[in-house]
DNA sequence: CTCATGGTGTACCGATCTGTAAACTTACCT
DNA sequence: AGGTAAGTTTACAGATCGGTACACCATGAG
């Protein structure tokens, strides 16, 4: 049970569940395109769910990292990082692979609240939420948490609109629209 | 068959799909709750698909008619209009039953363009997409199709923050960040 | 060599999935 | 009454679901 046989099976099983859904894709087919056996599998993680929730983990770990580097390569102010977001949005919209957010699937999929995947979903968007905020304190922005929540409405809906209708339009108006909110939000001070 | 008995089925389908998901409820279970056998709704509706698509239908009739009828109650200018849609939601959200949109839902859950499912519920989002451009239209906006495109973002992930985090920040924010960008946007003429 | 140990493949479990076949009941029309 | 057609029940088909029992096989230790 080498350790990173099992990051190579949470690396697949989370590209497909992104491609084909949760309730979707039963474990045959995941120990079918993984190569392991089910005994394996079901060696590493105790239930589909532990899997799941494995996979969550490995995409708000990459999601969040890669979110948060790559706004630091772009701009060097806190507003200017908010901003800069909706460029890697833009990006990630125009990838081959983009089938909208991992997270608001697995919370459509489960949605009871006390679910622990349902949970584990709403905690990558806290987090997302949380780093907002930090970013609009540092920028000096009277109503830091409102604000963020708005970045982050704008985000979701992005998200949403670009998996639904194109990735064209949302991923500009929303960065437009944040630029105009950035603009005239009153500053504390 | 009785045409009655068919809208009573798909009304009933509706529920349990918005509830539970797609994938997740069976024809048996749908059979059971509903109270009829499962021969008579294959009568009804050839395969799962078609029941789906029959709801989702049904869906967009409801939601659409009931939003424009509540916007067009609560305010009398297209302006106002616009900005009365997130007080819909805002009660929508705090409704019990509250679980999301249930096409981003169906949109996660057939994740493939070409699916009709998918496709359908891509169609809904146009036709909101439509009817806030008509609205920015008439209102006077120099833009209107990007001025309803950064709408539909609010409005997608304010319900998608509702769903995940809870009803009142994104209901508020939603609003607040609406009216900024209705009053700083360019007026044609 | 012998034996324990840990990972493997095969074959299977009962439940549930979508969908169907066929006989039966009910209600209406003449 | 007799016939027709809708709608019912029951039973089932074939596939797939999540999950497991068990025999097999490699490797390293004594």
């Amino acid at each position: 049970m080498r350790p990173n046989k099992r990051d190579e099976l949470v690396r697949k099983a989370l590209e497909i569940f992104y491609r084909d859904g949760f309730n979707a894709t039963g474990m045959d087919r995941l120990v079918v395109e993984t190569g392991v056996s089910k005994t394996s599998m079901y060696k590493h993680f105790r239930t589909k769910e532990d899997l799941i929730l494995a996979a969550l983990r490995l995409r708000d770990e990459n999601f969040r990292n890669s979110l948060f580097r790559e706004c630091e390569g772009r701009a060097d102010t806190p507003e200017g990082q908010i901003l800069a977001m909706f460029d890697v949005l833009a990006d990630w919209f125009a990838q081959d692979g983009f089938r909208g957010c991992m997270f608001i699937k697995a919370s459509a999929e489960f949605q009871d609240k006390a679910h622990p995947i349902n949970a584990q979903a709403a905690e990558h968007k806290r987090l997302l939420l949380g780093w907002l905020t930090g970013l609009a304190q540092q920028a000096g922005f009277a109503a830091p948490e409102q604000l963020a929540m708005q970045m982050l409405l704008l985000k979701e809906g992005a998200i949403v609109a670009a998996a639904m209708l194109g990735a064209e339009g949302p991923a500009r108006e929303a960065k437009d629209a944040a630029r105009l909110l950035l603009d005239h939000a009153p500053r504390s001070g």
